[in-house]
DNA sequence: AAGCCGCCCAACCGCCGCTCG
DNA sequence: TCGAGCGGCGGTTGGGCGGCT
């Protein structure tokens, strides 16, 4: 397979966006909408490389991406996706409109990371303190650098996370929700434990996708082809509903097994703490 | 006031998978 | 069928900034 280089090419612009450079991107896309990022550089002038002109277009200055800091229920939610998905960020990003996979990434690395250690350890703590040195507190410390010190593939932290407690029966491994069931299994969880708020996180992270950039830094209109918008709420309701459709017609399945809903594979400690902060 | 330190986040890097000729 | 090109993704880096001494 032939891997380009990033960025390899000679006279390439790297380091931070100019507002000018923003400006004809965005003047850009305007005229003929995001992706072809190989003409891009060609076609504006830009001294940068498709790659850059991408991540900067879906990190940056595209429309309906919301910066700053991450609500509560944000951050649950990511939390919540992570303990299921792992560090699968594009896909825990999609449930939030308005972040990018970026967003989510940094913010995890810098602030929730953080967090989480500080909770494990609260937890560690008070095992000893319960129980002495008991396998639960061997299991926090287990899941605690399974949690916050893997930053290896996802596949591994949704994994060993669940070393701690029995693991989800799939003979092919444990792998990232590209299968129905395991979103399913995150939506409903979501919905049984936070009824209401589960529902008003997506609300809140919700801007009109087809709504035109009106003021974006220098005062451009952004009107996108109908073949690109971010996911909406509508889209993600019908996913759930289309997961709920399949397994009211199947059967909840987990790991290529069916399942009835009380036999679904324990929480994990993550998720567990998760419900008791919401109750 | 100046230097140091730690944090944050935009951007880079390298790999993978898909598409198309 | 094969391979080049491209888009996408996750991990990492480093510059800027603010707080502290």
């Amino acid at each position: 397979m032939g891997r380009s280089l990033f960025c390899a090419e000679a006279g390439v612009r790297k380091g931070p966006w100019t507002p000018e450079e923003d400006f004809i991107l965005v003047s850009y896309i305007q005229r003929h909408g995001p992706g072809k990022w190989g003409s891009v550089p060609a076609n504006t002038g830009l001294m940068r490389c498709s790659k850059s002109c991408r991540l900067r277009w879906t990190n940056y200055l595209r429309p309906g991406i919301k910066h700053g800091n991450f609500t509560p229920q944000e951050e649950e939610l990511i939390i919540h996706l992570q303990s299921l998905l792992g560090n699968k960020w594009a896909a825990i990003a999609s449930y939030l409109p308005q972040r990018t996979d970026n967003d989510v990434k940094n913010h995890w690395n810098t602030h929730m990371k953080k967090k989480m250690m500080m909770m494990m350890m609260k937890r560690h703590q008070a095992a000893i303190s319960s129980h002495g040195a008991s396998s639960s507190a061997g299991n926090a410390c287990h899941e605690l650098a399974s949690t916050c010190c893997d930053t290896g593939n996802g596949n591994s932290n949704a994994s060993t996370a669940h070393s701690a407690t029995p693991p989800i029966s799939n003979p092919s491994g444990f792998k990232y929700a590209s299968s129905t069931e395991n979103i399913s299994r995150l939506l409903q969880g979501w919905r049984r434990r936070r009824p209401s708020q589960g529902q008003d996180v997506r609300r809140q992270s919700i801007t009109n996708p087809s709504t035109p950039v009106r003021s974006l830094g220098n005062q451009v209109e952004v009107e996108f082809p109908e073949s690109y918008r971010p996911a909406s709420i509508e889209e993600l309701e019908s996913l759930q509903s289309r997961i709920d459709w399949e397994e009211s017609s199947s059967g909840a399945t987990f790991g290529g097994q069916k399942m009835l809903d009380d036999q679904l594979p324990p929480l994990t400690m993550l998720e567990s703490w998760l419900a008791d902060e919401a109750a």
